[in-house]
RNA sequence: GGGAGCUUAGCUCAGCUGGUUCAGAGCACCUGCCUUACAAGCAGGGGGUCAUAGGUUCGAAUCCUAUAGCUCCCA
């Protein structure tokens, strides 16, 4: 058998993967396994894939490999959601392409259009997926508009509403001039942005010399104004109270007014009030019974009641007006002025705080669940440290704006009558019937109904996610979501903890009352080497299918994982993958000397090998359970981190060359078999996190049937290992580290052989590992001799001497300094530990076994100390 | 403005309720090796006054207080 000497994963990848397609391993029916659930965190349609869905996604994949060797029903639930403005916005601006207008089009033209992207984009992230090897149930892909988690949704909306949790209200909402709509408040990103502060003077009324300056960073909102506010407390306008000012160019009248809201020191401690266009002057406005004039457009533009600038953009007005402002006489001054200012965080317009008519649902009964289900740690976040934003959020929550002024989505069941009154139903038919009996009018007309115009926040649908795949909304008693809800593990980013993450435990509580997972597992943000986020606008992220190309998918997936702890940002660096691709190498290779071996079954197993094998087992079990507390934990990068040591350290340099046979020589049997077993546990242990390496070797290890795989193949279970067999092959690598030091230092060639004389002070000599150390280091001999050995380069491990004759290679002055040194230190070291035994009070109260080691260190100085002053004293005679 | 968190080797991070060898890992770095599994490698090695200043304690990277710097969330 040949193998080529470097692995390469593009010619075994696609290979593995479509075999266990062909296999149907990763899908799931229930039976009566105890089953594993996740669902995957939809990405949106219009997206394709990017380095936080590779990490997201990777992990999800580990979690569910490892538990679907160990053993459960694992089921994985791929899909997208329908990102409704995203979406549109895609659709519109290819339709503008075109030459076709929005506007142009009816609701279900539109759709149609929507619909026909969705085919042909929609999937191509989910394909990629399968690039990284994701171990998704395919045959169960969902989207969030499926007829299934459609009417789901409706269904939602219909029972909220009978239980009086929806609303309709005037509110003021972020509203997305780009986009047409309104946005939730978690749609919306503030940064900070260089602006002015302009001062204006209003005239006050009835003295033609009597003038007030007011503070403002959007003078063209002046055109709404309505009133304008001082502090109560603020002896520099008290002349004011009850007089009206004069807002410039428009020449309108309005009041001054008091309130405590004013910040005295903030500008002129005098503040112009817009009830329709700032939410602070907006409550204002409610207090003092203020009108509130609306004079922009939907589009951002000036519409007829600001009077001037009609059809203007918000932006150019603010331009003209302030010339004309300063023509007029009342721009007093303007200053440089840092504001935080909202964006859209999908089209990244300029919100505009506006008053609209919009749907609602509650938060605050749904929340207190929900809040308590993570404080009690019946759901457990990963790292807890997002427990405090969560509780934080959830005790501030405010009620959630359901509606969005689009046509992709779900379209709201809300039905209006020809005299204004509303009903709420599944469908038009039931609309109709609820119509008449609410009008007790049999007669009227499904014609005569008009639906809402609006659809559903997409958020809307999502909440539902972890219950409508499987249906659970419309049959609630349905076989599959017995079975698989809850879920068990979320895989997904903090940015979402709030508006996805929380509602779907709302959701939860309400429609299932039950969690929707028991664990969250919250991801980093996949930064650059300068620490930005990733992004496609900043094009500072890497290509992920390239990169797969690259460094093969399982590299990447090691280089995803390395260095994230959860929670953690992640400084991505290519030379991560590169990492994990020289990782997948060593292993490859490690098969391919195995592999190269002939095997005598006449050979009797040596001594040196039995220990081999039997430190191995026990170094084996003693990883996997290490590795299995860090899963336990969620601790992925340390997980992966112990198998790459056990695999690269452990196994690769330690094992395999100690019972590496000589040149050209064949390998007994026994041990040829131990080292296969080994070769196929460590590759069981490893599949989750490269699962197409660990496919490609298990196969090539022994004859498999067709339908045998790694991936069901069950995971190793630790079992009970020999300790002290670990703690003295310690001592054996630390003499062979110490020998190939002596030969790296003497520079000793490894063909030349050496004789190590060992003088055993304290302790009783262990034979254990001695073949191994001869074989090694290459040495003529190993004795144990009584009396130390002159003229010979030694060291000490413990209390034990350790002589290796050098005629010629010995440099005495060396020497003596090494011990020399050695031996000041270790004065040191037992003057510090005699310094605790001797403080009554440590003695008196710490625990008895750290007083115990403290002596044990003592003795074990002392020991050390008598030593190397003997054999100073040796080399100086 | 309100809240949360972080600061340990050049980089990225471990270090659990204070107590074993003058703090560990991976990568990077340095030295020597093309030793027929692997130079995408082998062997050996250096590197940290645990942000700063106090305090509690027999004992502090670990607990408390203050300061500085950074990050995130909310308004």
């Amino acid at each position: 058998m040949t193998l080529a000497p470097k692995y390469n994963p593009a010619a075994i990848e696609d290979k593995w993967y479509s075999f266990w397609m062909k296999n149907n391993y990763f899908q799931s029916t229930p039976d009566d396994r105890e089953p594993y659930t996740i669902v995957i965190p939809p990405p949106n349609v219009t997206g394709v894939l990017h380095m936080g869905h590779m990490l997201n996604n990777t992990i999800q994949d580990v979690l569910v490999r490892r538990k679907r060797m160990q053993g459960y029903n694992t089921l994985w639930v791929p899909g997208t959601d329908h990102a409704s403005i995203a979406t549109e916005a895609k659709v519109v601006n290819k339709l503008k392409e075109q030459g076709i207008r929005k506007s142009s089009l009816t609701r279900e033209q539109f759709l149609n259009h929507a619909w026909e992207w969705k085919e042909k984009h929609g999937g191509i992230i989910l394909e990629q997926l399968k690039k990284l090897g994701a171990s998704c149930d395919w045959s169960r892909t969902r989207f969030t508009m499926d007829e299934a988690l459609y009417e789901s949704v409706i269904q939602v909306f219909v029972d909220l509403y009978d239980k009086g949790l929806i609303y309709r209200g005037v509110r003021m909402v972020n509203w997305d001039p780009q986009a047409l709509t309104a946005l939730s408040d978690e749609e919306v990103v503030y940064r900070e942005v260089q602006s002015k502060l302009y001062y204006l003077r209003y005239q006050v009324v009835g003295d033609v010399e009597s003038y007030i300056t007011i503070a403002t960073t959007r003078p063209e909102t002046i055109l709404g104004d309505t009133a304008v506010c001082v502090h109560p407390d603020d002896p520099r306008y008290s002349h004011l109270k009850g007089k009206a000012v004069i807002v410039p160019l428009v020449n309108r009248e309005v009041p001054v007014i008091q309130d405590a809201y004013v910040d005295m020191e903030f500008g002129t401690g005098c503040l112009k009030i817009t009830p329709a266009h700032d939410i602070n002057d907006y409550e204002i406005g409610i207090r003092h019974k203020l009108k509130s004039i609306d004079i922009f457009n939907p589009d951002g533009t000036l519409n007829a009641q600001a009077e001037l600038y009609i059809g203007m953009d918000r932006f150019a007005c603010r331009r003209a007006i302030v010339n004309d402002l300063e023509a007029a006489g009342h721009l007093v001054k303007v200053e440089n002025y840092t504001n935080k200012v909202g964006f859209s965080e999908r089209t990244d317009a300029v919100i505009e705080p506006k008053l609209s008519l919009q749907w609602f649902l509650k938060m605050k009964e749904l929340a207190k669940p929900a809040l308590d289900l993570v404080m009690d740690d019946t759901i457990r976040f990963y790292p807890s440290k997002f427990k405090n934003a969560y509780r934080h959020w959830m005790e501030n929550v405010r009620d959630w704006c359901i509606s969005r002024q689009l046509w992709w989505g779900q379209r709201i069941p809300v039905y209006y009558t020809p005299d204004g009154e509303m009903v709420v139903a599944k469908n038009a038919t039931e609309a109709l019937g609820k119509a008449r009996k609410l009008l007790q009018r049999p007669t009227l007309t499904a014609e005569e109904l008009t639906q809402d115009e609006d659809v559903l926040d997409t958020w809307f649908s999502s909440w539902l996610w972890p219950i409508a795949v499987f249906d659970g909304i419309r049959f609630p008693d349905n076989k599959e979501i017995s079975y698989y809800y809850p879920t068990n593990d979320l895989v997904t980013a903090p940015e979402i903890l709030f508006f996805w993450v929380a509602r779907m435990i709302m959701a939860g509580q309400e429609y299932r009352q039950a969690v929707p997972f028991h664990n969250v597992y919250l991801t980093g943000i996949v930064r650059d080497k300068l620490g930005r986020k990733m992004s496609k606008s900043l094009g500072n992220s890497p290509d992920p299918l390239m990169l797969i190309a690259k460094y093969g998918a399982d590299g990447v997936r090691m280089g995803m994982l390395l260095t994230s702890p959860a929670g953690n940002d992640l400084p991505f660096d290519e030379s991560l993958c590169e990492q994990g691709r020289n990782f997948c190498n060593k292993v490859w290779n490690a098969l391919r000397l195995i592999k190269g071996w002939e095997i005598d079954h006449s050979l009797a197993q040596p001594e040196g090998n039995r220990a081999a094998v039997d430190w191995f087992d026990a170094k084996f079990n003693h990883a996997l359970h290490f590795i299995d507390e860090q899963y336990e934990k969620y601790r992925l990068s340390d997980a992966l981190m112990a198998v790459y040591k056990l695999i690269w350290d452990d196994f690769c340099s330690w094992y395999l060359e100690m019972i590496k046979p000589g040149y050209q020589l064949p390998v007994d049997a026994t041990t040829y078999t131990a080292t296969l077993f080994f070769m196929d546990r460590l590759m069981r242990v490893l599949h989750p996190f490269m699962p197409f390496l660990t496919e490609e070797i298990w196969q090539s290890l022994e004859p498999r049937s067709a339908r045998e795989s790694i991936m069901v193949a069950e995971m190793p279970v630790a079992v009970k290992y020999d300790e002290r067999l670990l703690e003295q092959f310690e001592i054996a690598a630390e003499v062979i580290q110490a020998i190939r030091a002596v030969r790296l230092e003497k520079n000793l060639p490894f063909k030349e052989t050496l004789q190590l004389f060992v003088k055993k002070n304290v302790d009783a000599p262990v034979f254990t590992f001695d073949p191994l150390i001869i074989k090694l280091c290459n040495l003529e001999s190993l004795k144990y001799v009584e009396e130390k050995v002159d003229g010979a380069s030694s060291f000490i491990i413990s209390s034990t001497e350790f002589y290796l004759p050098l005629s010629g290679h010995i440099d005495v002055e060396a020497e003596l300094k090494r011990l020399q040194e050695e031996l000041e230190y270790t004065r040191g070291f037992l003057k510090s530990v005699e310094k605790k035994l001797s403080n009554a009070r440590f003695v008196a109260n710490a625990p008895v076994q750290v007083v115990e080691m403290e002596r044990k260190k003592q003795e074990d100085a002392q020991n050390r100390i008598s030593v190397l002053e003997q054999q100073i004293f040796t080399w100086k005679s």
